[in-house]
DNA sequence: CTCATTTTGTGCAGAGGCTGTACAAATACA
DNA sequence: TGTATTTGTACAGCCTCTGCACAAAATGAG
């Protein structure tokens, strides 16, 4: 299919969204926070006079500065060959910040981000599960009002990882995991924890699903850079979630549901899924099934996590037991995968959690069963590679906070 | 999710791709080629001034014409009130056209097309399935010749569906169905077919995949009119196709092979589909699988599609064992649209060719398969619809030659 | 029939952002 | 020390969009 196959751009006011003092924010954003001016010339593709204009806007808003004097061992990449050495353009130290928050049945992150995505701080607090939504507001409200506060730094944004699918249009949580709770208007709750009086008044609040928003960050900062469309899948606990990256974007589908990649059926009449058919990646894959392969029983539901660990842990010092299960979990996520690439057409597979450990300790299994159920991936080979960054999740909240920015 | 995670604009010269000119020029597109400068103003979102601006630039280049004396009848839907009445904007029966191909195993369908799809010709021939694929190259490339020059206006490109996953970069066709061709580099050879000496020489060529392309016209110009993800799913003879309009675009996949739906999973367990698996939409919903449920024989392969259609007609008619095949495929195809609704999060669905005949006739069987099978939809309710379009993939065609033009 | 009202198209001044060119600055290498 | 090479900046100019003022073309009330 011949690319470019264009529709009106959304723009609201009829002038150019896409300006090169935008352009080149982001380019920056995505090498990290700190670029030499000739690298970001060559990535925008126009003139010299071209970023010398974005340059002096992106200064003169506080955003960046730049170091006319840099040291070579500044830049670990750039080749010192003949010419004027160039100067380095980077983020600002007083540039604003974002606070990104990581709710999960039993704990909460939350920390400040710059542009660039580089984490300036950040606070984890145990949580018990509770029905109590309120409570957990209140208790998001107050450690990001803390984080905020000790930044220093203006704040122009809240993201919030939620395990839960959100709708695009409101923030609203159609049905989070595990927490017991039914669908919240979690948007609008979060805003209200900034009231009037706040020094946080009225800040914008944006809320995004947890596999998704790790997606995004996996592309932007980790193993998905410069991947035309990124598929990633990840399991924490329980349950599996995914997200894509298509053309640089999120896709999020029309709601912004896309992507419950969780249901997709990875062994035709196998085990029987809470969402009532059998075979789900979901239930032949998460931790719970990792152990149950493991013949392991999983009688309390804390924990799994860690003993899912301990079982790939096992396989690797030889288990049999626990080896001939972490194949079996890597043949289903094989399988499971090819579904999704067949629809796809990944040009890269980021597997986090853990389904990047089982990738790490058996890729032969995983590549077979995929292999063997796509006849794309035969065609095309597609890599599958373990995700990169320790915090994904938040770092994902961070940039749906930034994205204004960026646009 | 909160929409707008931009990225950078893949901008060759760093002027602005979107002007309100190449905006405009869309706008009229997807208004069939006929629209009032009110109109055009109100969609572009800016002011009379530019589009002033914009609409001498395209009138100077001849792609369209402005009607300051336009009957009031000449637009249907424009409501003639108070104030001085708008101009008629129409694409000028000068401007550039393109050459839209549609091969199928036995016909060979070739169209002229101008700005707003109107088709301005088409000519349709038998073909037999032949391996010789240097023959049926020739043969397209004599009938586009010919269609060309009765154009009697500049040619600017020539589009053209195979019923193959084609390649992006280079419009190789991977897998042609059912006509005993290898994967084949369909543009180099057709785009060989216009030589130096030829009226078309160098004139560039287009490839994509039917279905795809397929699911483009209906969004451009038919029941996917304004979704914002539209999920397009089609069948004509054997094996089942789809594709997926998100923001605007195509949905392609990073080669090219993406939406291969015909595989998706229909029913666990079901008939072996000839990719290995079971149950496979394909192999459950295509005109082959209703005359299996409806207990036809299918040993010819010739005329299927026509004999589905008996099938279906006999079920209007009140035969209860073709109601009832014609109920199963229904059932079928909403369990396999679940899967895909459930990954996709459309907010339209679009059936074409036999599925929109299957919908017509029993829709609840239908929704009802979808509904249990996607936990999504039950959240949602997305709505299904025939296609609209009586050539769609020729339609399709012409969109993909068009785009260079609208881009 | 006349005039006010409403809606639309155009001309013009101006701003903003980008391009290309010429020139100056800062390095490596001979 | 001088040349080649690469990079940053200043400046003139162009293209596109905006906003305003004004003219044009219809409706409808009196």
């Amino acid at each position: 299919m011949t690319p470019e196959l264009s529709t009106p751009v959304a723009s609201t006011t009829g002038n150019d969204p896409a300006n090169n003092a935008t352009r080149l924010l982001t380019a920056l954003h995505r090498r990290d926070g700190a670029a030499t001016r000739a690298e970001l010339t060559a990535q925008l593709d126009c003139g010299r006079s071209a970023v010398s204009y974005a340059l002096s806007d992106l200064v003169e808003r506080g955003l960046v500065v730049v170091d006319e004097h840099p040291q070579a061992f500044a830049v670990p990449g750039a080749a010192s060959g003949r010419g004027r050495p160039s100067h380095l353009v980077t983020v600002a130290p007083t540039s604003p910040v974002v606070i990104a928050v990581h709710l999960r049945v039993d704990t909460l992150d939350v920390g400040a981000f710059e542009l660039g995505g580089r984490m300036l701080r950040i606070e984890r607090e145990a949580v018990e599960p509770s029905p109590d939504v309120e409570m957990t507001m209140r208790r998001i409200g107050r450690l990001v009002r803390m984080i905020a506060e000790e930044a220093q730094r203006p704040c122009i944004g809240v993201g919030v990882s939620l395990p839960s699918p959100v709708r695009a249009t409101d923030g609203y949580a159609l049905a989070p995991r595990h927490m017991n709770w039914p669908g919240v208007a979690a948007r609008d709750l979060i805003a209200a924890q900034f009231g009037d009086a706040t020094a946080l008044a009225g800040i914008p609040v944006h809320v995004g699903n947890d596999a998704n928003l790790a997606a995004l960050a996996e592309y932007v900062h980790g193993a998905g850079r410069d991947a035309r469309n990124m598929l990633f899948v990840t399991t924490e606990h329980v349950g599996i979630g995914g997200g894509l990256i298509s053309g640089g974007r999120l896709f999020t589908g029309a709601s912004g549901y896309a992507m419950e990649v969780g249901h997709t059926t990875a062994n035709p009449g196998g085990e029987l899924c809470r969402c009532g058919a059998r075979g789900c990646l979901e239930a032949e894959a998460d931790s719970r099934a990792l152990l149950r392969a493991a013949g392991r029983p999983d009688a309390p539901a804390t924990g799994l996590e860690y003993r899912a660990r301990v079982v790939l842990a096992d396989a690797a010092s030889g288990d049999p037991a626990a080896r001939n299960a972490a194949d079996t979990v890597a043949a289903r996520v094989g399988s499971g995968l090819a579904v999704l690439v067949n629809l796809l057409d990944p040009d890269r597979i980021v597997l986090g959690g853990l389904l990047a450990r089982v990738l790490k300790l058996t890729p032969e299994s995983l590549a077979a069963a995929l292999h063997e159920g796509s006849f794309l991936e035969r065609a095309v080979a597609v890599p599958v590679v373990p995700a990169q960054l320790s915090a994904p999740t938040l770092v994902g909240a961070a940039e749906l906070a930034l994205a204004p920015l960026l646009a």
